[in-house]
DNA sequence: GTCTATACACCGATAGAC
DNA sequence: GTCTATCGGTGTATAGAC
């Protein structure tokens, strides 16, 4: 692993124990085993680091959905595989996803551009479209849809990780939240 | 108006546009319009103004939410005040709102107790529970409906703020989406 | 209670050797 | 590319007059 991820894996470690104003750059570097020159060799300033460690672990998280679907046909089978997950890599992944948390309610989230916001979100907006197009979805304004879809993974993700549920309990979580979810949005049964 | 309450309120205006970190107490002194040392003699450490602030909103958001009840009957009624006293409280208090939403997210709430935060969500749960024991409400853990609700209530509030929709239309969303909400925990139609 | 003035720790960022 | 050493700015908190 060479240094540019050791310093990435360090600040996302300690970002999320201390926060990012009570982590100085001398801690990251000394966590990552580099000289502190060194950080700011390759990030030009503490809020590059933040803004590149974001823009890092969300490309993970959408390759890793993207990896997972495996054809499903139906919408609600691609939606479920999108929610599940979504879930279980934040559950494999907690320091990642309480990092996305802490920085979009920071505001840093303002110098993220909005075309590298839409880069993760534009595929999943094409999908419900799609949904309520083909009248399988309730007709909704679309970005309220994808705000209660959204709004739901993210407080259930919080509810598993701050309740440490056992693998079985969580997975009948997150299948019994799914169906609640597809309840509310779809025009009938299935 | 009293220097404790001035100051509160500076440091709420600037916390949100700035985020805690940089927003340094002399400028907060300075927006209140007191001397820096008078923020000190109110508020021992800078924590102690941020966890203060939290307290202040927080009781201020659950205090207009109980006065707006006015003896509502069935359980939909009372559950609809809630989230619709809510959602308006937010839309005419962003800045109260944002400021949640960054605490929330950031390591301060480690430091706020259980009790105190049990303080305003006690009676909320008390009465999904009631729902759910009289099988109006579908069986489900109590954590879960109650981080349902909460995670929907939370991200329709952001969706209202950030989208400055009209007063006619931001009501529009605010009663389809409780009826959305309804559906999906209700255990029958009403 | 409120002010002014200031101590002093800390941290982001740079300079320059290797 | 990576290190060591260090500077300058900044911000929390205190001391002490009024």
């Amino acid at each position: 692993m060479d240094k540019k991820e050791q310093i990435l894996q360090a600040a996302l470690k300690l970002f999320v124990e201390f926060g990012f104003h009570n982590t100085p750059t001398s801690k990251i570097a000394k966590e990552a085993g580099v000289a502190n020159g060194t950080l700011f060799y390759f990030f030009p300033t503490k809020d590059d680091l933040v803004k590149a460690l974001y823009l890092d672990v969300k490309s993970r998280l959408t390759n890793y959905v993207a990896e997972t679907m495996r054809g499903e046909s139906t919408l609600k089978e691609i939606l479920k595989v999108h929610y599940t997950e979504s879930l279980r890599w934040a559950l494999e992944h907690k320091t990642e996803f309480l990092f996305i948390e802490q920085f979009n309610a920071s505001t840093y989230l303002k110098q993220i551009s909005c075309e590298e916001i839409e880069k993760h979100t534009k595929p999943f907006v094409a999908i419900l479209k799609e949904g309520i197009d083909n009248k399988i979805i309730k007709p909704m304004d679309i970005g309220v849809l994808f705000t209660l879809i959204g709004g739901h993974t993210f407080a259930i993700n919080k509810y598993l990780i701050d309740n440490q549920l056992s693998d079985s309990k969580g997975t009948e979580v997150i299948k019994d939240t799914f169906e609640l979810i597809w309840d509310m949005i779809a025009l009938k049964g299935d």
